[in-house]
Parts: structure tokens; C-alpha cells; sequence
DNA sequence: CCATTTCTGATACATTTGTACCACTATCTG
DNA sequence: CAGATAGTGGTACAAATGTATCAGAAATGG
């Protein structure tokens, strides 16, 4: 079905602008809130542009929150190594200016639990948490179990974050973060 | 603008049987699933019932996350002194049968980011997890620190619970949470 | 038992929403 | 540049959906 679509330069960058303005109607009126005429309205394109890249509403939603998801995963991935202020200040980011980001990857991790076609997507998130936290303890290739324990604080830490906004600042998050990793 | 209702012993039991089938609904077809049709048809009952018990779509699926958060909470709040072995009893079953009522706790979470005469329902599971760990670890009383981290850690299993099935038996599960407790 | 209130269930209707359509323009390819 | 392919945007329409209506049944309270 899906005839190519989105060839051109130009219909690469509609495309691209569908798919932020889905996080920004996501984020503003939450999933029963993005269709066809919301997103095409936010992105400033008629409908017909919602309807000609995406093969249908679920298909739309779906790429958005996987392209949000795989460029958080790219995001953490690069974080591999670097000093824990660094992650703190990203990670507050992450919750702040990006907080529409995070939550789509939260949304795309539950609506994969009914649709296994979203599973591989989501659990990109996870995967790349885990290997953060084994770049950042390195002494512990022996101990999984510790490294998966870690995964678990810091994946609640997360939601903490978003959902009641504290640790908020990149102080306290270096420090929820280091007591996490001690 | 509510009018009283449900006020009759029938009127409760069909006002719970909608609640319970907004659950079913939501586990099987997600949030975008639900609609009056749906509930009712799911409930056994006519369009009607549905449009009756409740001021609007949103009341509805508001009140079922909102109840179901409610039982998750009670339970949790049963569970203070309970042996590991128990907790992790129960929590297999928490994310085995009943599955959806966990989902729609997370739901109820996420719906809570954006529509704050939510929030304190959705806060009722966080503050019932912050009890228990408590209550599991007396003699932390003057170290909040670490028992915040414990219940990011507990929140962040629960999630893998769902997401990966894994740690699902009561055993694993119980070795999962002595890990995190001690 | 009677008057009042609550509930029932069928139907109707306006709005929202997904999607098809199509004439037209822009872009690409050789 | 000419033909083919891709994209555009306005319009239309059927299906899904939220909600109102209302006559009548059932339950309640005195």
C-alpha cells in the first residue's frame, strides 16, 4: 500500500514537521487529542498533508513517538562515559524543555504493550538505559544483577521527575544520580 | 450539574459494571478504545447506561483509572508487614490477572501530567509505595534519602514487570525485591 | 398504596474524524 | 525540455462518536 512516499527534500521536511507537531498536540492535549486536523493545523499544513505521509492516524502516532524515542536512545547512548554533571544537566533537559519528548516515550512504551509491532521501538529506551548504566559501572561486568538494579532506580527516578518535577534541577539530579550509582 | 445518580442498589452494581468494563476496554483496545459504545456493549448494557452514570466520556475513563488506582492503593496499603513472599505473591498477580488494572494506573499517571484535577488520585499509588517501603524499613526512618531511592527502584521493577514480564514468578520476584530492600 | 424520584432503553441528531478523490502544481529524470 | 513521478490542497462523504430526548418502567419514601 504505502506508495513511496516523501521522496523529495521538501517532503521529507513535512513529514518532519507532521511528526513534531504530533509531540506538541500529544503534549498539549494528550493521545485522544492527535488526528489528521490537529496535527496538520499545528504543523500549519492543510489535511491532506497528514493524510498523504502516513499510511493512517496509528501509523502517524506511532512514527512520531518512535523517532522521539530513538532520538532520546541516541541521546543516552552519547552520554556513555561522560561525567555525571554532564548527565544531570542533559537529564534535566530532558524533563524540562524536552519533557514532551519524554513523555512520548513513556506513551509509545504502553500503547506497544497491546500492539507488538511497537515493541522493538520501545524497548530501544531500555536498551540503551542499560548500556549507559554498564558504561558507568564498568567494575561490575561481573554483577548484572546490581546493573539491572540501578536500571530500575533510575528509570522510577525518571518518572519522579516527570510527574511530580522534582529532582528538577541539574544539582539535585547529580546527586539523585550519584546516590543511585554509589 | 451532576444530578444524583446511581442512587438505587441496581444503579450502583450498573455503574460498577460500566467501571470495570472501561478497564477491560482499555486493556484491550487502549485509551483511544474507549468510547460510550464500547463500554456499554462490553458491559452488557445499553448505550444509555453509559451516557447515565456519567457526565462525559472523560468522567468516565477518569473514574474507572480512578478506582482502579484506588484498589491498587489499598492493596499496597495492605501490604505494610506483610513477608516478602507475600508482597511478591501479590505483586505477580498484579501484573498477571490483573494486568489492566496496573496499566491503568499508569494511564491515570500520564493523563494525571496534563489534567491536574487528576493528580490527586493518580498521587494516591505513590504515596501508598512511599508507606510501604516505610513501613518495610523502620529503621531507616532518619534516612528519607534512601528509602526515596528504594521506592524509585520498586517503581522501576514494577514497570520492567509489565513491559518485559520479567521477573513475573512470585520467586523471582521475591529475590528481585530483597535485592532492592537490602 | 400513591406520589415522587430514579432509572431504562430506544431513537435521533449534530459534530468530529478518517479517508477518498481529483484537478492542479512542483519536482525529478533522462 | 518533455514525460513521468511526486506532492498539493480543496472538497466531499461515510462512519464513528458524544450527547440530547422522552415515554415508560421500576424503585423509593411517606
Amino acid at each position: 500500500m504505502a506508495a513511496p512516499r516523501a521522496r523529495t527534500a521538501k517532503g521529507r521536511l513535512r513529514r518532519q514537521l507532521l511528526l513534531d507537531a504530533v509531540l506538541r498536540v500529544l503534549e498539549q492535549f494528550g493521545a485522544s487529542g492527535v488526528n489528521h486536523r490537529a496535527v496538520a493545523a499545528e504543523a500549519g499544513l492543510p489535511l491532506a498533508a497528514a493524510t498523504y505521509y502516513f499510511s493512517g492516524i496509528d501509523d502517524m502516532l506511532a512514527s512520531a513517538l518512535r523517532q522521539a524515542t530513538e532520538i532520546q536512545a541516541r541521546v543516552l547512548a552519547g552520554l556513555a562515559g561522560a561525567p555525571l554533571r554532564t548527565i544531570a544537566r542533559v537529564l534535566s533537559a530532558y524533563v524540562g524543555e524536552h519533557r514532551y519528548a519524554a513523555i512520548a516515550q513513556y506513551e509509545l512504551l504502553f500503547l506497544a504493550m497491546r500492539n507488538d509491532s511497537l515493541r522493538e521501538d520501545a524497548d530501544l529506551w531500555y536498551r540503551g538505559l542499560d548500556d549507559a548504566v554498564a558504561a558507568r559501572m564498568p567494575d561490575l561486568a561481573a554483577l548484572p544483577e546490581r546493573r539491572r538494579q540501578v536500571a530500575w532506580a533510575v528509570d522510577g527516578l525518571l518518572i519522579q521527575m516527570l510527574w511530580r518535577g522534582d529532582p528538577s534541577t541539574p544539582e539535585e539530579i547529580e546527586t539523585a544520580l550519584a546516590a543511585v550509582f554509589s
